[in-house]
DNA sequence: AAAGACAATTTTTTT
DNA sequence: AATTGTCTTT
């Protein structure tokens, strides 16, 4: 077994563990997924268990798929009936397999977050809610992440006025979804767990089956993600859970760190084994990033060493403003390729904490030309173009799909407006029946004025037509194009300006393509069966149907891209588990990173391991940059460097550029670290960030200092909207708390 | 009902 | 700044 000979010591033992409960803290950079991969080799080769009785969570369907091939490589038996996917994808395939006893119709489809928000703004709105007292998007994340956590609308008590109408609306939007045949997100894990929760055979039948099971990145998983986790392990207890605690950065979206730091007390009989030889940075910056997260109190024990030789510095830059650091970027890029030997554009990587911020760096290097690719942000099957078609192929899968219904009834506008669609839900809301059968029952009764009946009835021909088209013996593609150029979609998007309306239709025709992609591509696993199946092999109807269901979850790194070797762009957040040569850190300044709500809200852990996730990405050279000014929500804001750069030893980094800069705004000089511009600890008792009170200018909070000594001035952003810069010594401000 | 002008607001991060 | 929703007009 030669790949057991590659491994370090304690990469060794963790690979070897004892068969009960394992946690492996695994620094960044330390070899987790190969230990993962090879543990699954090793019971696979030694234990003679089969493929079958294992099951491996991954954190996205990306890396689900880079580690099938990695394992393919390392064994020779077949992988067959081995369960390897998100949590998402493998509790879908659960409720997909037992939708009887999960009591789910058959053809229930999946609500992505936009459309979860658009269900709950029609929900509000039809409770006679004001959108201003609970908008859309708070009840959304209410009901999320009481989701994430296991409560369900009846587990919950209200304090006050406010939450009891949030409790009622949740209970309103999930009958909604009941009615609909609608899962969320959450849902899908949650009801997942309620299914093994209260079949005892179906638990008991995959607890048998399910031996082994290992966790990657567990460190984010939340609190359903981990009963589930423990509901199927609890008879065996041979769970292998790897991640490391440091890198935790999804607790917004109901991650709980506890999972990992707790695991031992959950399973008292834990081996727990810690990689700590880091083989992706050079020392420099791994001492970076070890002084970055040094300064969180939450964490397990744990020093990340290396071998490798430390040969270069970080680099520092501190930009004027947001186009000086895209020019200073693009620059270095444009040298880095030409002077060093060998350097791909895919070994250069730009991360930045919001998906906004990639777009002075998108202009600059076209303008240089350098092929760049931008990873999320709008995903393919995110855009409208594409949620309004699906709405039409939703539609023809499930008429029950109230969400979908509405946007085809809308998209295009087909003399159909809001006031038939109130009436078609009030007599919905009344009969208690969805939004196709009301539609259909009042074009029955005659009931409706002559123009709406027609354009009703029309819209009614039109999706019973579609759907009659599956019926026939047509491939997929061609389906698609042909529903395309009945929902008339396209010449609607012609009407739109600037050329935007072509982008759209060229995503119409890239879904076609998806399409091909799906039919002649590999053999692809549908969620309701086991094996892998060849889509054409599948009636019509149901290759419509398996398409649906993996565009849903799948919707991130779907879309084939061009092959071309570019420079990688993307948050902070995608990069986890990547690894680049060249870093740039870009935007690195108080405010933006870590950013004002984190900082507001005492979140400001989770953005610490944010930066170390992004330091401990380089492999050799690290760049980080800020600017002084930026142009944020139309402001130009004055933000020092962050925290985070400024816990790094100053004899890390290198510095370019002029370094301090003296500029109308900033005569700051105390000295010749460039990143200490400006001060954060105490001045005269007020701090950065800081709420304080002006006698006239009203509340406002601290953005800066400038200056030494008596004429120290403090820029102040005021909750009236405006920025002033005062004098400290002479404005009155009071510390407000 | 649909198109256009206007105002408001922002997710930071994603399965 | 730019998108999104709301209000107004046709």
């Amino acid at each position: 077994m030669s790949y057991l000979e590659s491994l370090n010591e304690s990469q060794f033992d963790a690979v070897t563990a004892p068969l009960g409960p394992v946690r492996v803290l695994a620094g960044a950079g330390s070899g987790k997924t190969r230990v993962l991969v090879s543990r699954i080799a090793w019971l696979l080769n030694t234990e003679q268990c089969r493929a079958h009785s294992i099951l491996a969570v991954t954190f996205t369907n990306k890396a689900a798929f880079e580690m099938k091939v990695r394992l393919q490589d390392l064994i020779q038996t077949s992988l067959k009936g081995l369960w390897m996917g998100t949590f998402h994808s493998l509790c879908h395939r659960l409720l997909r397999m037992h939708w009887q006893e999960a009591k789910l119709p058959q053809n229930f489809q999946i609500l992505d977050s936009d459309d979860q928000t658009r269900l709950c703004r029609r929900i509000i709105r039809e409770a006679g809610v004001d959108e201003k007292t609970i908008q859309p998007r708070e009840l959304a994340n209410y009901i999320s992440g009481h989701k994430e956590e296991g409560r369900r609308a009846h587990h919950l008590e209200f304090y006050d006025q406010h939450e009891a109408q949030l409790i009622e609306l949740y209970k309103l939007y999930q009958t909604a979804c009941e009615t609909a045949g609608l899962v969320d997100f959450s849902e899908i894990l949650l009801r997942s767990l309620e299914l093994l929760r209260d079949n005892s055979a179906i638990l008991e039948h995959y607890q048998e089956r399910f031996q082994f099971i290992l966790v990657d990145e567990f460190q984010d998983t939340n609190s359903v993600q981990y009963a589930w986790l423990k509901l199927l392990a609890r008879k065996h207890e041979r769970l292998f859970v790897v991640g490391d605690d440091d890198q935790s950065i999804y607790g917004w979206r109901g991650a709980k760190i506890e999972n990992i730091l707790n695991f031992d007390r959950d399973f008292p009989e834990t081996t727990t084994v810690r990689l700590e030889q880091n083989y992706r940075s050079t020392q420099a910056i791994l001492s970076a990033a070890n002084a970055v997260i040094a300064k969180n109190s939450e964490r397990l024990p744990k020093k990340l060493w290396t071998d490798n030789e430390s040969d270069q510095l970080l680099v520092g830059y501190r930009a004027t403003d947001g186009y000086d650091e895209a020019r200073f970027v693009v620059e270095t890029i444009q040298d880095l390729l030409k002077k060093e030997e060998g350097v791909r554009k895919s070994d250069i990587a730009i991360l930045y904490r919001s998906n906004a911020q990639s777009r002075l760096f998108e202009e600059f290097l076209m303008r240089k030309q350098i092929p760049y690719r931008v990873y999320g942000g709008l995903r393919f099957f995110d855009r409208a173009e594409i949620k309004d078609i699906l709405s039409y192929f939703r539609l023809i899968v499930n008429p029950k799909d109230d969400v979908s219904i509405e946007r085809a009834m809308t998209t295009p506008p087909k003399g159909i407006g809001q006031a038939t669609i109130n009436r078609i839900r009030e007599f919905a809301t009344t009969h208690g029946a969805s939004l196709w059968d009301s539609a259909n029952m009042m074009l029955e009764s005659q009931a409706l004025p002559t123009r709406t009946h027609n354009v009703l009835l029309s819209f009614v021909t039109q999706i019973n037509e579609m759907k009659a088209l599956t019926e026939n013996d047509l491939a997929l593609p061609d389906l698609f194009s042909e529903i395309i150029e009945r929902s008339q979609l396209k010449p609607h998007y012609k009407k739109e300006p600037l050329g935007r309306g072509e982008d759209r239709i060229d995503n119409l025709n890239e879904l076609i393509t998806a399409a091909e992609y799906f039919t002649n591509g590999e053999k692809v696993e549908l969620a309701f069966i086991e094996e892998e199946i060849d889509p054409l092999s599948l009636p019509l109807y149901e290759q419509l149907e398996a398409f649906l269901g993996q565009t849903s979850l799948n919707s991130s790194e779907n879309q084939a891209e061009i092959d071309e070797d570019s420079v990688q762009l993307m948050t902070l957040h995608a990069s986890k588990g990547l690894e680049f040569p060249y870093v740039f850190m870009v935007g690195l300044e108080d405010g933006l990173f870590p950013s004002d709500n984190s900082l507001s809200e005492r979140r400001i852990e989770e953005e610490r391991r944010l930066a170390y996730v992004g330091i401990t990405r380089a492999e050799k050279k690290l760049f980080l940059t800020s600017a002084e000014s930026r142009m944020i929500y139309g402001k130009t804001l004055y933000l020092p460097v962050s925290r985070f750069v400024r816990d790094i030893p100053p004899e890390l980094v290198e510095l370019e550029g002029p370094g301090i800069r003296v500029t109308p705004t900033s005569v700051n000089s105390n000295s010749n670290h460039a990143f200490n511009t400006p001060r954060t600890d105490g001045i005269e008792g007020f701090n950065l960030g800081d709420l304080v009170e002006h006698p006239k200018f009203g509340e406002g909070v601290i953005q800066n200092f400038e200056g030494s000594g008596p004429s120290t001035r403090v820029v102040i952003n005021f909750s009236n909207g405006g920025r002033k810069v005062l004098v400290l010594s002479f404005a009155k401000l009071t510390k407000l708390d």
